[in-house]
DNA sequence: CTGAAAGCGCTTACAG
DNA sequence: CTGAAAGCGCTTACAG
């Protein structure tokens, strides 16, 4: 990296102490500054093609400026959205984020969060939440404002955007429910994720509001938020409740999944089952059948999540906020009148 | 953020100077220290829950072990894989990757870039390129590492590592010609871009080779690689040239885009026309029809870029290499025999 | 093998 | 309104 001017340099050339320098080219304490002087200074930096050394700033402010965003696969395009949700408002604040792939083990995500500390970010996004989660835990003790984003914990410790997944699961139940199903199944998400777990009572909540017996032979869990789980666990539900007309699943990828598991069977969708997904990702709009589904607000997530992260950075005391988006029903060709 | 241990309060503790402290805790300089005080300063650190400060060692050593990688749209599904590659690759190393969202105006990148560069980054990965690309220049201009991904320039300054476009094009419309396509239309990409370039190139290089005449009429220039860019391009090529039997399209955004513009003329694909896309980017298995298109291994062009920034970190005087990956084509079910 | 000192490039009380 | 000094937490020549 070529050597670049600092501080001390343009203080000599234009003949003031370094100090005098700091002061008139940072916004907030130009003031102290004498009007032409800072002309000056400010002609001068830009000469030099001055660039201020956040390292050196934030080892002295002990602000490094940096805040870490960790999630369980940033591969998936899922998470693409929230980051650039939570990178647009943190821009516009001086913030730039290091965004950390931490996979699903705890032990891992442990470390990648060590990493993140030792590099003092000023705050941490986590998308990787359990319902509970000890990594969190290890954010707290070591005093790093942290928020929760997609995914919540059980105990609300920390500030959290999510979107309404009970609320969700209901909308789409009701509306294979209003749709005449009543042999309606679901495939859940892992349980010890608030995403699993809210959508299922979501939509156990939704056939107990309109009468329909629970029955747990309905409801396959699968074991990961992916299409190979919604392929195993929708071959499975088939399998054990051969009479189901339609099914809700806690997401877009399990859908996909189900999609293959009906294919299997010569099940066509939506003439024999009907399928709602969640989330609305992108490109389901295009499949065959295009996917009914509830569409969240990924990028507002994100935007959301920095502003409280935002908000607890100029304020430590303040009170943790669980901000819940209200989510929507995007009704496309997977889902049929039952007749 | 908690006050944590620094070097100093080991050493006290220890009672042993901080340097020494310093060295017994960096792997690199250990074989310099006893090894049973090696022990007790280790073990004091823990006890502690000592952090090694990055950005103090960053601001001494002059390197921040950060990496920036800029991308056009994060929220574009795309680039996550190639953000997992980078990341992988850059963690094994010690290194972070900051990502910064730089839309595709130059100023604004330009802007971006110099944000970075004030992180004192120790290098960077653009995915931005245009053929001819200002931001590349002022990296070159402030020494700062550099290498390209997924888009080259057309004069080769520093590594690169694509996809072989014009080889996947090529492909793609040798495909079409094996199935006995004669009138061949091309939905290209921005010429700006190394990709809308190349692709366009290898397009036209597959028709001369199989020696069908070249119909300026029948190549529409995309305004972005996006869907609705698509749809435009789409309509009006299906407008001016109407006897097309099939269409290669520069990337699959651009085809989905071309599969509306086919619906809305009432022709059905593949029957009445044949659609190649490019990238294989996830879902594009599950549209209807199933895509054909050609795979481009986006993680790999993450990892690769990432090594080679690593090579060229640690030795700065190595020479600039232009990767190129070899792409393969998959055929599912948008394009048919012609009969 | 270990210590003492200097310094990376900033910011910010403290003076004047 | 400006200067001089101290210090953020490290690393690393230089001594011994």
């Amino acid at each position: 990296m070529k050597r670049t001017a600092d501080l001390r340099a343009i203080a000599t050339a234009v003949g003031v102490h370094p100090s005098t320098v700091s002061r008139a080219l940072n916004p907030e304490t130009r003031h102290l500054i004498r009007p032409d002087l800072v002309e000056r200074i400010k002609l001068m930096a830009s000469d030099f093609g001055y660039r201020r050394d956040l390292l050196a700033a934030g080892l002295r402010t002990r602000r490094s400026m940096l805040i870490g965003i960790v999630v369980p696969d940033i591969a998936n395009p899922g998470f693409a959205p929230i980051i650039g949700g939570i990178e647009t408002v943190l821009a516009t604040r001086g913030y730039a984020a290091i965004v950390a792939n931490a996979g699903l083990d705890e032990a891992h995500q442990l470390e990648i969060v060590e990493r993140l500390i030792g590099r003092r970010v000023d705050g941490l996004i986590l998308a990787t939440a359990r319902r509970s989660d000890s990594v969190l835990t290890a954010c707290l003790q070591a005093g790093v404002a942290t928020v929760l984003v997609n995914r919540t914990e059980a105990d609300q410790r920390v500030s959290s955007v999510t979107s309404d997944d009970r609320l969700g699961m209901r909308i789409a139940t009701n509306h294979l429910i209003e749709l005449g199903h009543r042999r309606i199944g679901h495939v859940a998400g892992p349980a010890h994720l608030s995403t699993g777990h809210l959508r299922r009572l979501g939509f156990e909540e939704a056939l107990a509001a309109a009468r329909l017996p629970p029955r747990p032979d309905d409801i396959m869990v699968a074991t990961a938020f992916t299409r190979a789980a919604g392929l195993a666990a929708g071959r499975a539900l088939l399998e054990r409740s051969p009479y189901l007309t339609a099914v809700a699943c806690a997401n877009d990828l399990l859908a996909l999944g189900l999609y293959a598991a009906l294919k299997e069977r010569q099940l066509v969708c939506p003439r024999d089952v009907s399928v709602i997904g969640h989330n609305d990702m992108p490109l389901v709009d295009l499949v065959d059948p295009p996917l009914t589904t509830i569409a969240i607000g990924h990028g507002e997530m994100g935007e959301e999540a920095a502003t409280l992260l935002l908000a607890r950075l100029a304020d430590a005391k303040a009170p943790a906020v669980t901000l819940v988006l209200e989510p929507e029903l995007v009704v496309r060709q997977s889902t049929l009148r039952l007749r």
